[in-house]
Formats: C-alpha cells, sequence, structure tokens
RNA sequence: GCCCAGGUGGUGGAAUCGGUAGACACGCAGGACUUAAAAUCCUGUGGCUUCACGGCUGUGCGGGUUCAAGUCCCGCCCUGGGUACCA
C-alpha cells in the first residue's frame, strides 16, 4: 500500500472523527474563544448539490485553522426546518412535513460529513423542534411585552409606559389622553392603545397577499409583483396581522453599521433598505381641511407650484370638489384598483386628476391647486407631497405632462429642459431665503415653518414593520389567545405551544388558517391565534442556542452568553442583505435590550460567498415536429431550446444521442436528429444550479471520483471566494494530482512505501517551507484561499524538484495543508508517527530568518521598459550600483551613446534609467 | 434611472503598498518511460515579427498624472448583482 487511497482515507478519518468527538467544543476555556458560524440552510428536498459547500469549505478552513492557532472554535450547524416547500409537499401527498423535513435532514447529514467538516454535532439545532421554537415564542412574548422608549434610546417592559399613562396621561400628534382618562378606559380600549406600541402587534396593514400560497409575504419575498418562491402573483390587501416594530430600530440598524466588518455592498444595501431621510412636515390648508407634507427640500418653498396627493389619502374625499369631483374620483377609482404589479409596470406612463380644491401657501398665500397622482405613495411619509417641478424630476415630468407651473428657485440648472435636482446651488426667487446655499436654505426654512407651527424638522425612514403573521402550518404557532377579543400571551410555563396534528395541510372551508382545523385549539378554554411565524422568525436568534443548545430553563446560559458573546466569522450567501440580515440584527439588538445578551450586534465579520452556478445545455426541436438539430444549425430553422440532463453531454458539448434516448424515452425515441459532423451538439447556459434545469451537480459524485480532500482544495482553488463562478470539472485533475505529488513526498517513489529522512535541511528546503508558512497563514487571514492553494502547489513542485524528503520540513507541511485537505493531513501525520490527530497540532511558526536575502536580480529598464537583469548585494551601496549599472556594456547598447536623465534605484525592487 | 461589484491569454485565475503583467492550474503541442495503455515525468505555450539573437505590441475604450500605471485621476463602453416613483 502506499498510492494515494483517498476513498479509504476519508473513510477512516471521519470514523475516527465522530467516534473520538474530535471536534466536541466546551463552554469553559482558558483558550480565547472563536465562533464561526455558516447560515444554516434549508433541507430541500433536492439536497446540497457543489454549491452549497463553499462557504461551509471556507468557514471549515478557518475553523480549523483557529484550532490550530490555539482558539476554543465553536463551529456548529443545523437546519432551518420550518418552510413552504416541506407544507406544499404535504398539501399534495399528505406526508407530514415533518416527515419529510426529517428525511432531507438525513440526506443533508449524510452529504455533510462526507465532505469532512469540522461541526460540533453534538449542538445541531432545528428549528421545527420543539425544544427550540419554545424559544422562539418565548422571544415573541417578550417582544409583546416591550415597547420602545425613544428617551432612553432602548426597548423596555411596557408596565413602564403604563406607569407613564398613570401617572402623567400621554399626548402626541395621534393620541391624546389624561390619566384620569387612561385608568378610566375599558380593558379593550386599553389593550389597543398599548398594541400601538409594543413591539410585537396586531394592527389592520395593508399586505403583499398571494392567494394562491394563501399566505402573506413579506417585502423581501416578492419580486416584480410575483411571489419569490412558486413566482405566484400577488396582491395588496389590507387585513389584522400580527407585524414587529422594526422600524423602531431603524436608527440603531443604521448607526450599528460603522462598527461591523461586513462588505461595502451589503452595508450599502442595508443603508438604502433602511431608508434614512432627514427633511420636515408641512402643513398646507385648504378651504376645508389640512394636508400634511414630508419634505426633504423645505428650502425650495416658494418653488411649490401644485400639491400632490396619493388615491390612498385619506382627506381625498374631502378634497374633491365642484365639477372636477366625479372625474377625480374616477381616476382615484382606477388607481386604488391597479396592483402594485402593475403600477410598476407604468413607470413611465403619467397619469393624475385635479381634485377641484386648492391650498394656500403659508409665505406667499398664492392658491395651490391639489392633484391626485399614482407616484404618491399612501404609505410612505404623509402620502402627500409638495411640488416642487423645477427640482424634482418626478414633479417635473408630472408638471410638463399636466402643463402645470415650474417656478426655479435655486440656480444653477436649467429648468426650460430639465429640473434641477442637485443639493448645489443658491436660492432665488424666495423671499428670506435668497442668496442662502441650499444647506442654508434647508436650515433657515426649518426654522420659520417651526416658528410659524406649521411642522418641525424630522426624520423618516423607508424600512416598514415587518408582518409577522402567516395563514400557513409548517411554522412555529403564535402563543397568544384572545379574551373578550384582547390578544394575551400564554404564560411562560407553558410553552413550547406545539404545533397541533391537523388532517389536512389548508385553510378552513371559511377561509381561516390551518391551525383552525386542530381539534380544541384552545388555552383555557379561550379561542388560540391561528396564524403561525414565518421562515425568518427561528432564523433571527439561532446563533445564540448553539452555544448552549439543551439549556431548558433560559434561550442559553448566562456562563455560555458571557463566554462566547458574538460570531467571530459568519458566512453567507449575499441574498439574505435585506432580510434575514437586518431581523437577525434587529432580534440582537432586542434581546440586548431586555440585558438578555451581552452583545448588540450579531457577527463582528461577514463574508458572503459568490454562487457557484451551473452550467446547463439546450438542444433545439424545430418547432411542430420531433426533430432535434444541432447547436450549428438552429438558425436555419424556428426552434425551441430544450434543458437536457448535463451528464448526457462530454467535454465538447457532444450530446450522447443514445444515453438521451434511455433518459426520456417518450421524447427521444423516436425523435429525429440532424447533426453536424456527425455530431449533435448542444448549446450552453450559465445560470442557477437547479433541478428544472437538469444541471445539479451533487457532491457525492465528485467525492467519490475524486475525494473530498480534492473537492474541498478544488472549490477554493476555482477562484476568490467572494465571486460568483460556474462550475466545471476542467481542472479538477490538477488538484488530485498535486495531492498525488504531495502524497509522494513521504514515500520512496520505487518501493512505494512511507520513507521519511531525518536529515536535517538545506537552507533552500527550509526557505521554501517558511516562505509558505507566511504565505498561507496571510491568505487564511484574508481567506484569500484559491491563492493558498496555488501556494501548496508551488511549494511541493519546488520540494519534488530537490528531492526533499525530510521530516523536518514535511511534518509542518502537513499541519498547513490540515485545514484545507484534513483527511490526508491525518493520515500522514499518523505516518510520521504522530498519535492524537493533526486537528490540535501547533501551528508552524514563521521565521522570517530564512527568507533573508542578501542579493537581489535586479531588473534594469530603459524609460520603464525592462531590458535585462544584473545581480547586486541588497546592501550595497547605491552610487556604486549606478557606476556598475552604466559601466555594464548592455547599459551602453541601450543608451545608443546619449547620456541618461536620471537613474532611479528602488531597493530590492528595480532599476530605471531615464534616457 | 440610482446604488454596489467587476472587465487581464484558448479557459479558471495571479500580481496584497505605483515597481519584471500572465504565478498556479486546466487545455493544447511535442518528447521520455511502456509491447501497449493508464499513471508519472520533461519541454514549449499572450499576439505579431525574426532561421536565430532579438524587436514591436499587449490588462474593455479614450485621455491624463508619474522615472514607472492592470494598479492612481477624468470621461466613456460593456457585464453581473441589488433596488425601484421613498418626496
Amino acid at each position: 500500500m502506499a498510492t494515494y487511497e483517498f476513498r479509504r482515507i476519508e473513510k477512516d478519518w471521519q470514523a475516527y472523527w465522530a467516534k473520538n468527538n474530535t471536534f466536541k467544543t466546551e463552554n469553559i476555556s482558558e483558550k480565547e474563544k472563536f465562533y464561526v458560524l455558516d447560515m444554516f440552510p434549508y433541507p430541500s428536498g433536492a439536497g446540497l448539490h457543489v454549491g452549497h459547500p463553499l462557504g461551509y469549505i471556507a468557514s471549515d478552513i478557518v475553523s480549523r485553522f483557529k484550532r490550530h492557532k490555539g482558539f476554543n472554535v465553536l463551529h456548529p450547524m443545523g437546519y432551518d426546518a420550518f418552510g413552504l416547500p416541506a407544507e406544499q409537499y404535504a398539501i399534495q401527498t399528505g406526508q407530514h412535513p415533518a416527515l419529510t423535513t426529517d428525511e432531507n435532514i438525513k440526506r443533508y447529514r449524510e452529504q455533510l460529513d462526507r465532505i469532512g467538516f469540522s461541526y460540533d454535532w453534538s449542538r445541531e439545532i432545528k428549528t421545527c423542534d420543539p425544544n427550540y421554537y419554545k424559544w422562539t415564542q418565548w422571544i415573541f412574548i417578550q417582544l409583546f411585552n416591550s415597547w420602545y422608549n425613544p428617551n432612553s434610546n432602548k426597548a423596555e417592559n411596557i408596565d413602564s409606559l403604563i406607569a407613564v399613562f398613570e401617572i402623567s396621561g400621554f399626548t402626541n400628534d395621534e393620541l391624546s389622553f389624561t390619566k384620569e382618562e387612561w385608568l378610566a378606559f375599558p380593558d379593550k380600549i386599553k389593550s389597543d392603545i398599548l398594541l400601538r406600541f409594543r413591539l410585537a402587534f396586531l394592527s389592520e396593514a395593508m399586505v403583499n397577499w398571494c392567494p394562491e400560497l394563501g399566505t402573506v409575504l413579506a417585502n423581501d419575498e416578492v419580486k416584480d409583483g410575483l411571489s419569490e418562491r412558486g413566482g405566484f402573483p400577488v396582491e395588496r390587501k389590507l387585513m389584522i396581522q400580527w407585524s414587529l416594530r422594526i422600524s423602531a430600530y431603524a436608527e440603531r440598524l443604521l448607526t450599528g453599521l460603522e462598527n461591523i466588518d461586513w462588505s461595502d455592498s451589503l452595508k450599502e444595501a442595508q443603508r438604502n433598505w433602511i431608508g434614512k431621510s432627514e427633511g420636515c412636515s408641512l402643513k398646507f390648508y385648504s378651504e376645508n381641511t389640512e394636508i400634511e407634507v414630508f419634505t426633504t427640500r423645505p428650502d425650495t418653498i416658494f418653488g411649490v407650484t401644485y400639491l400632490a396627493i396619493a388615491p390612498e389619502h385619506p382627506s381625498l374625499d374631502l378634497l374633491c370638489v365642484n365639477e372636477f369631483r366625479s372625474l377625480a374620483l374616477d381616476y382615484t377609482e382606477k388607481a386604488k384598483n391597479r396592483s402594485e404589479r402593475e403600477r410598476q409596470a407604468e413607470v413611465k406612463n403619467i397619469t393624475g386628476a385635479f381634485t377641484g380644491s386648492y391650498a394656500k401657501h403659508p409665505f406667499t398665500n398664492e392658491a395651490i391647486p391639489i392633484w391626485i397622482a399614482d407616484y404618491v405613495l399612501g404609505s410612505y411619509g404623509t402620502g402627500a407631497v409638495m411640488a416642487v417641478p423645477a427640482h424634482d424630476s418626478r414633479d417635473y415630468s408630472f408638471a410638463t405632462h399636466f402643463n402645470l407651473p415650474i417656478k426655479e428657485v435655486v440656480s444653477g440648472g436649467d429648468i426650460s429642459k430639465e429640473s434641477f435636482d442637485a443639493k448645489t446651488g443658491n436660492i432665488i426667487n424666495s423671499d428670506f431665503l435668497n442668496g442662502l446655499s441650499v444647506k442654508e436654505g434647508i436650515k433657515r426654512s426649518i426654522k420659520e415653518i417651526e416658528s410659524l407651527n406649521l411642522g418641525k424638522g424630522k426624520t423618516n425612514y423607508r424600512l416598514r414593520d415587518a408582518v409577522f403573521g402567516r395563514q400557513r402550518y409548517w411554522g412555529e404557532p403564535i402563543p397568544i389567545f384572545y379574551e373578550n377579543g384582547i390578544p394575551k400571551t400564554f404564560s411562560e410555563n407553558d410553552l413550547p405551544l406545539i404545533l397541533p396534528e391537523i388532517d389536512k395541510y389548508l385553510p378552513t372551508e371559511s377561509g381561516e388558517p390551518p391551525l383552525a382545523r386542530a381539534n380544541n385549539w384552545t388555552y383555557k378554554g379561550l379561542a388560540v391565534e391561528t396564524t403561525t411565524m414565518p421562515g425568518w422568525a427561528g432564523s433571527s436568534w439561532y446563533f445564540l442556542r448553539y452555544m448552549d443548545p439543551d439549556n431548558n430553563i433560559e434561550i442559553a446560559s448566562k456562563q455560555a452568553l458571557n463566554y462566547w458573546k458574538d460570531i467571530d466569522l459568519y458566512m453567507g450567501g449575499s441574498e439574505h442583505a435585506t432580510g434575514h440580515l437586518l431581523y437577525f440584527r434587529f432580534w440582537t439588538k432586542f434581546l440586548h435590550d431586555l440585558g438578555i445578551i451581552p452583545t448588540d450586534e450579531p457577527a463582528k465579520k461577514l463574508i458572503n460567498q459568490g454562487m457557484i452556478q451551473g452550467m446547463s445545455c439546450l438542444i433545439y426541436r424545430v418547432n411542430q415536429t420531433s426533430k432535434f438539430v444541432s447547436i450549428g444549425l438552429k438558425d436555419q430553422y424556428e426552434t425551441t431550446a430544450i434543458h437536457i440532463d448535463i451528464q448526457l453531454v462530454n467535454a465538447g458539448n457532444e450530446v450522447d444521442i443514445e444515453a438521451l434516448k434511455a433518459w426520456r424515452p417518450a421524447e427521444f425515441n423516436e425523435a429525429v436528429f440532424e447533426l453536424e459532423n456527425g455530431k449533435l451538439i448542444c448549446g450552453t447556459e450559465v445560470g442557477k444550479m437547479s433541478k428544472r434545469w437538469h444541471n445539479v451537480v451533487n457532491p457525492d459524485d465528485v467525492c467519490n471520483d475524486f475525494g473530498a480532500d480534492t473537492l474541498r482544495l478544488y472549490e477554493m482553488f476555482l477562484g476568490p471566494l467572494q465571486d460568483a463562478k460556474p462550475w466545471s470539472t476542467q481542472g479538477i485533475e490538477g488538484v488530485l494530482r498535486f495531492l498525488r505529488k504531495f502524497w509522494r513526498l513521504f514515500h520512496n517513489n520505487a518501493q512505494e512505501n512511507f520513507n521519511v529522512s531525518l536529515e536535517s535541511p538545506s537552507k533552500a528546503e527550509y526557505k521554501i517551507l517558511h516562505k509558505t508558512i507566511k504565505k498561507i497563514s496571510e491568505d487564511i487571514d484574508n481567506f484569500s484561499f484559491n491563492t493558498s492553494v496555488s501556494a501548496f502547489m508551488v511549494c511541493v513542485n519546488e520540494l519534488q524538484d530537490l528531492q526533499c524528503n525530510k521530516k523536518e520540513i514535511l511534518e509542518p507541511l502537513v499541519v498547513l495543508l490540515s485545514p484545507f485537505a484534513p483527511h490526508i493531513a491525518e493520515e500522514l501525520w499518523l505516518l510520521c508517527g504522530n498519535n492524537g490527530g493533526v486537528s490540535y497540532a501547533n501551528w508552524p511558526t514563521f521565521n522570517a530568518e530564512y527568507l533573508v536575502e542578501n542579493e537581489f536580480n535586479y531588473p534594469i529598464s530603459f524609460n520603464g521598459k525592462v531590458r535585462f537583469n544584473i545581480n547586486f548585494a541588497l546592501d550595497m551601496d547605491a552610487a556604486d550600483m549606478e557606476k556598475a549599472i552604466l559601466n555594464s556594456e548592455q547599459t551602453q547598447k541601450y543608451l545608443e551613446g546619449k547620456a541618461p536623465k536620471k537613474l532611479i534605484i528602488v531597493k530590492g525592487k528595480i532599476v530605471n534609467v531615464v534616457v
């Protein structure tokens, strides 16, 4: 035995790690902690494809590296196990989603185990496990029992708000009562008022209702008016819904970004999503009512030529008057009924109607017409805007379309051509604002507006509260019951509220959610909430549970929470930028406010691994026939492209027609094929890996053919971790060849026996080793794993040239390689005579002395063009070097008799002669 | 439209601080070993030009800064991702 038998080696060491609990992590340790977390997967029926492990491999490398460096590493894995696909499957087949989910999890686990990850499986969690969702429900109860105190700027128990009401009553823009009134309110009214403050609350909200899925969706689950999952139409609908008041945390979610090491693009996406805009509110008065607008440009107040209100505006009915009334209401009806999707599709289609009313300009007293416009959104700001066509492009288009006046109040543009939106230039035609810059004008105008009591400086956020209820079965039940129409929480002692068994996973005949089918769905004889939590509930706090997954009395022990604190490295896809990663931060801040956890950001550093795309193969059917043509011939016909299994195609894109017939006999047995040079060549397309496109590559197959270590190295070698790249096995041979070469360094070629020498290494050999230690250590810190793999290759090539088999060189290399290719490293570590496994071996120390050079072969360039090289001692005097260079025969040749103007010597880098 | 990435050989990519562009790997071509194959090893491989030495050219395009630019600045073009009337 001595050839590199990866199948045997990988099986053995995976068994060894499992048997010895090699990666089990303790919560009490003298070592410094390091928490590495992967975004846990939804266990879908399709299993893992080669794209999934990319991030897992990278985070596993970091985890193993940190263990070698002496850290106590927490590296767990689990499953985001509630979700729609299992439920859809249940509806179709009657199979309980828990069964499907368990089967899928089992398959995921097998696939993950084959790749050799160093997870502490004793901490595995599943969000659908009652021992887990008990705490998801518990957090919901805390949210319900909390309000956001703007003065302390954090969440507090609702009792502190009730105390305020009892002592001094309450007054704000929307609500006002004295303490006596509060005490006299009936319970239902009190409950309704408190719901306006609780962080988990019931409200009538405009939601994205998807009739096909029978549920409401969050904004980030809707793409182009279609549900992200399934692609069904989504409509706007007013419903009573549970929501979470994430908007209370908008400012902290924004400023918190400054202190975490996430990518700029991801932070930018969150900033845009939160959408902070500073401006001011301002009231306009019409004959019979007032209209409040929000603007970021109060400095342009003298440029207002009309007001525009949304079709949903509450005062609309009052404003539609005279002969315009019927036309206006007619328009409103149409605009309101247009679905979100239609509105989006027709962005450029300008529509609106005049109400017949006028408002008075607060400073000039001019009459300003009030229009209805569907470019104004009912749900943002106040649902009304002051239109300044000269300085807002949307107002400009509207004004141009309806022939409304355009009045320039900021100099610097040419308003006959387009609006001038920039916040530069000076204010003109504006009474007391004249001559001010835009910035000064904004300040001054707010001051004036405030002094006239017409409005005040105000900050708006785009971020909306998150709808939290789903009309679905496969999710966490919400621990709420209703007494006289008042929502009340379960006692914490009665959690978990277990998901009940039901006969069918469908809404009831009367349209209630599936939980209404459960027998005796009551608490203390009272009706229990029938909606369930959305998919993101369980994933918003799971990082905490890994710290102490079996705890029955709290989400995790204080000791565990204080030791592990937060995630040091969080690895996952960028598609979660505005969904999961925002909710995740929100819940963390909330739990921090209540003093439950020590940190207020969940993850210090976050890396987005890129997507591994699949190449799919297309063949072309001539329309209305069963004739298929090779790609070069398809332009001669009207054809339809059909996706075929990538397994049927070879590296030259040639389709194996016999295999094609065997794959789908009904479709292809009788088909006619028109070939090019005797071959059927298919077309290719790069995109998501999916069952639907028949282009899924299973990591199990790669492990069988090439080994897990090769898969791990190869996925890293493909390119920078963050980049998207198409999967192709071209090149995987090179990685396997590298591992074989590495293996052979330890083995006597002729007899194929393990054979390392105890001789002292040469200087050159030390240099190769230490160069590699330096490079690999730096690369891991920079997440530059592709260059690590090539550094290993260079190292092995060089040692092979020197025929080096010295233990003092090879043994440290085994440790260096072990985070990347742990199985082969374990095997060679054992062969080198070590017991106890390589996983906790010390990382080799880099010694810079071995890299010290006393000479350098300087490239000599003339006007920037390198012509030849000369060797100089590195400590050589610059003047001596200059003399030597100018005297060199070759220099004379390139000077062509001219005198050099200048000679630049960059020590250890380059010489440039300027002629 | 706006925001964020990115554009380097036949291919994936490297060049981490402005200093020899193309490391490493795939592919391809040629060779060694072998009865043969596999495996392994060696040589070559950006383009144009030259018998050769060499020369010219070259990092999406056009300018600029610099002794020196893939890297910095200005203006474009293209690709990928996010977002969508947010006042």
